[in-house]
DNA sequence: GTGTTTATTTATAATCATTACAATTTTAAA
DNA sequence: TTTAAAATTGTAATGATTATAAATAAACAC
């Protein structure tokens, strides 16, 4: 059932890190919302919600700790906050988001888009892709049919 | 010679922004560091070294207006400041970057990567793609060879 | 179990990038 | 030139994130 909790402890533990609760309450409330895209504050509230005793410092510790794991990924819209993306146990890239321009939507997508690319990026440019990001820009959907 | 500073003398004056000299002297420093991916700071300082008299202020505001007209792209490296990238002229879209995660060297590319992409990106998501962003996390070729 | 060392958390203060503000100056056009 | 709008300046305010120091909890030897 909790597989993705129980991958996540093993990874903390295997790293020489504590589990605590707070930092299993955080991880908690990362997997209940793992469609959005939390900032720290957002993931500070929930978490408060049923351990109203948690500091923000340690929120910002556990998620930095979580990016340092690749657990999370932390990323940016541009709009001045960092948010946190979970990936997917043993993903080993970033997902790609499709950001709506006009309603400001944010869409995760799990497609291996990138593998034709990266293999030219490393026979061209001889670098060695260890990862990627990759946003689009434009109009969803739902804003198409307005 | 000068057909890029003109250009972007154009594009503020079809917009109706007026060519103030410091606008134009925060446009000539990035022209004249095309290669790097200056700060909203760095600029400061380097415009400050010509026109001492300016203000930071100016400078955000500035660097903001010409996001704004596309005549450069605000980017993040996940370094807590933004960079500003200088459009080529008509370009459409974002470069891609090639950042190294051993020396944190940012190269640049131009290639048309992601036509092929885009289009499966429209096809399967319904999503009308206006911009997108790419960026590899590697190993460039010089840091390959250690 | 007790004591000890180290990691972790807490609350708060500090930092740093960016933005807002009010007063002043500059611009462009009548 | 006069004038009204736009832009700039220096500084203060904001807001996200990080650092600090004291307190707490965990792991581990004895």
């Amino acid at each position: 059932m909790d597989t993705k909790l129980d991958y996540i402890k093993k990874q903390l533990h295997t790293s020489g890190y504590k589990l605590t609760p707070q930092r299993e309450a955080t991880v908690k409330v990362l997997l209940e919302n793992e469609q959005d895209h939390l900032s720290a504050e957002d993931v500070y509230l929930l978490v408060k919600e049923k351990s109203p005793e948690i500091g923000l410092a340690t929120v910002y510790r556990t998620l930095e700790l979580l990016t340092e794991l690749k657990v999370v990924d932390k990323i940016n819209f541009g709009d001045g906050v960092s948010r946190y993306d979970l990936r997917k146990e043993g993903d080993n890239h970033f997902h790609h988001h499709l950001v709506c321009i006009q309603c400001g939507s944010v869409q995760e997508i799990e497609e291996d888009l990138l593998d034709d690319v990266e293999a030219i990026v490393e026979d061209k440019f001889k670098f060695k892709v260890k990862d990627h990001r990759l946003t689009f820009h434009g109009v969803c959907n739902i804003c198409q049919d307005k």
